[in-house]
DNA sequence: GGCTGTCAGTCTACGCCGTAGACCGCGCGA
DNA sequence: TCGCGCGGTCTACGGCGTAGACTGACAGCC
């Protein structure tokens, strides 16, 4: 093994996000890892803890990635923006956000991003507990539909069709049926701009009325509430 | 192994739902399955190919659960049962949804669920590619919200904590601080409603204009929404 | 020089995994 | 009676994550 560069956590979670996002998550394993860092499996182990740390550390290095809204400009477009990077983080890396969606830990990185939404979202002149609610459904709407544009994207080939329409000739869809056309004209950026419409749509509905459902019990005289 | 009830594709799937949801996916093996069945591990293989075909069936059988909604009702509360009863899925059947929400493969059972939501859509008077839209919007909302409602469940303890809570004591987060004692006061009922009528403001406001975003061709410069 | 401790990386081995392929006993039609 | 297919079992292979012992290079100190 002669003069390779020294092995470092940075190094491994570099190439551990390389190898994710192009052998995908089934096939990463602690021993290709050492394969493409040229080293002994458990060499890496001096620096890592476990896989699952190196997968962590991978998530967290993505989430950190995520461009951060300017703060000066008008709330819908800081919610876009947010949007826009989620999509663009799954793009750059899919191996990485697929397994960044449904991660059950909390990812340290994502703070910052979380602050800037609640900020948008607060100026957008949400309630607080509006606000709070806002977060993950604007993350979840970012999330799957990138989520669905990876799935489609593996499917191949033809990638407007329906991957459902095989499956069609069987039963009665007449809605499906006439929507077929539609969905076989793929055009992800303009769908992924309805999603949003929508969503900015009813937030601002929402925010107008001024009003909050109620939280389950009145235990808490309610803090800060006007903005 | 006496009078044990033979082993039929129907027990298997059922059994591997069963040890999906108590165990977890990445603690469900053909080992285990196969102990659960009271059975040598390969006898399954006479009767599913192999271990993701398996896990396919469970998942068309848990959304073959899902219930659909009353046809004759309101649009929107139609939308809004087909959210709950994704919901109501993942608590049954936890295990099997996380495996079911970022699947890459089209589910046969949920071609009727999509029927009824592509009909309620329509109905709220949605343009058809809109409609079209709708439906990634409308699972994505339910499936991403269940989803993190697991998480925050295997998270436990003091379910109503903010998972993040513990690392925000170094960096500067106001707006996350002032809505800490929002995200504590856990009413996830409270919460999915307000999402679902975010969605369905959002869609009806869409509906309304009866407007729909371009299809790629005409190259229109932007959405309403540029990001 | 020698002695010692530390650090980076390697080697071996264990117990899991999915599953290919040979095998076995039984019931059934001929 | 025979043969055969069907349901189930056994053995084995290659790959997995990682514990634990090991090796060599180097630093500090006498």
């Amino acid at each position: 093994m002669p003069d390779r560069p020294p092995l470092t956590r940075d190094r491994i979670v570099r190439e551990a996000t390389r190898v994710l996002d192009e052998a995908g998550a089934d096939r990463f394993s602690m021993r290709r890892l050492a394969l493409a860092l040229g080293v002994d499996p458990m060499a890496v182990y001096r620096h890592l803890p476990n896989k699952a740390a190196i997968l962590h550390e991978v998530l967290e290095a993505a989430v950190a990635e995520l461009p951060l809204p300017d703060p000066g400009s008008p709330w819908q477009e800081r919610v876009g923006a947010l949007c826009v990077a989620y999509r663009d983080l799954a793009h750059r890396h899919p191996g990485v956000f697929r397994l960044l969606y449904p991660y059950p830990r909390p990812i340290r990185a994502e703070l910052v991003v979380r602050e800037a939404c609640f900020a948008a979202l607060r100026d957008g002149g949400l309630a607080p507990a509006d606000a709070a609610r806002g977060w993950p459904l604007v993350l979840n709407y970012a999330a799957g539909f990138a989520l669905d544009e990876l799935a489609g994207w593996e499917r191949l080939p033809d990638p407007g069709s329906d991957p459902h329409a095989a499956l069609l000739t069987g039963g009665d869809f007449p809605e499906t049926r006439r929507l077929a056309p539609e969905m076989a004209r793929a055009d992800p950026a303009a769908d992924f701009a309805f999603g949003l419409d929508v969503l900015l749509r009813g937030l601002a509905a929402r925010a107008g009325t001024g009003e909050s459902v109620a939280p389950a019990a009145p235990a808490q005289p309610e803090g800060p509430n006007g903005a």
